[in-house]
DNA sequence: AAGACGGGGCA
DNA sequence: TGCCCAGTCTT
């Protein structure tokens, strides 16, 4: 691990938060299902869902999905196309692959369990920086700190007043986190991000205003440029993702022949509908057959 | 480092 | 309309 230097003002700042933040994390909690809920595997599948998606829209998603697949096995068993009608809804498809063959790594390499190391969940697919620690952590009560683009809001503007590099941003949560009690301090991270230090600020009634840097010192906000920080993303309407949405929503219906599909997306010009579907299909999302098109996992056959 | 990747909700 | 959201992967 590279030597991160964070100047004296910033680790000054760090104890008083850390107190603020314990104090206030009970007033802070948000009451969602996923909460401190005690099965590695659903706490799981909420953090893959959670991936770019806001927790209102993954609540009944999230219910669904673990009461059909209680276990890795049983989700590794079913056919994707199963797991991606669930996942309608949710966004990002290419997320529920992933879970699907994640399930199947866990049943495969680790007795059919979610694995509690940072590093053994950071090789399965779909598992990036923030997800194995976020599972580490909320699953396993790994002492890892979690940074996403809530908490990266926060380090940046309460804790440094400035824009933090992606190593000095993690190496800040770190030296945050108290010695016990982990998971509840990370989720207070979160809870903070969500509710108080959001996009556009509402410090009104934030309970760790008087800790808060930018608050005291002033200045242009730093978390945009920040590392961890969620960037604008290019326009939804009239994108390549809005087709593939589109396409996978025909698909959900079950397997159709290409002439009816073709048909269900006459709008889109033929040239670029072909590169789209080619694309699903090379995503393993989607299979092309002489006549038929379906969900990776269904019978074309069927209809 | 920059783009691609869903889609519902809300100003 | 424009912008946001508990990110990850590819180029």
């Amino acid at each position: 691990m590279p030597e991160v230097r964070l100047e004296p003002e910033v680790r000054s700042a760090v104890v008083p938060m850390r107190r603020a933040l314990r104090r206030a994390s009970v007033v802070l909690r948000r009451d969602l299902p996923w909460v401190g809920h005690d099965d590695p595997w659903a706490i799981f599948v909420s953090e893959v869902m959670l991936q770019q998606t806001s927790t209102s829209r993954v609540m009944e998603p999230w219910r669904r999905f673990i009461a059909f697949y209680p276990t890795p096995a049983s989700c590794a068993r079913a056919p994707l196309s199963d797991i991606l009608r669930l996942w309608q809804g949710l966004g990002y498809p290419r997320r529920a692959k992933s879970l699907h063959d994640a399930a199947r790594t866990m049943v495969e390499d680790f007795a059919g369990a979610v694995p509690s190391a940072p590093e053994d969940l950071r090789r399965l697919p779909g598992v990036g920086p923030y997800t194995a620690h976020a599972v580490a952590s909320f699953a396993f009560e790994r002492r890892v700190a979690v940074v996403d683009t809530n908490v990266g809001r926060v380090l940046a503007r309460a804790l440094a007043n400035r824009p933090l590099r992606a190593r000095e941003a993690q190496h800040l949560a770190e030296s945050l986190l108290p010695r016990s009690q982990v998971a509840a301090f990370n989720q207070a991270m979160l809870d903070l991000g969500a509710q108080h230090c959001t996009k556009v600020p509402k410090c009104a009634h934030c309970p760790v205003q008087r800790q808060c840097r930018w608050r005291r010192e002033g200045g242009g906000d730093p978390a945009p440029a920040s590392a961890g920080v969620s960037r604008p993303q290019a326009a939804f309407a009239g994108s390549d993702r809005q087709v593939r949405g589109r396409m996978m929503a025909v698909l959900g219906a079950g397997p159709v022949n290409r002439r009816t599909f073709a048909r269900q997306l006459a709008d889109v010009d033929p040239t670029r509908r072909e590169r789209l579907l080619a694309q699903l299909v090379r995503d393993g999302l989607v299979r092309v057959g002489d006549q038929r098109v379906s969900l990776s996992g269904d019978d074309p056959s069927r209809h």
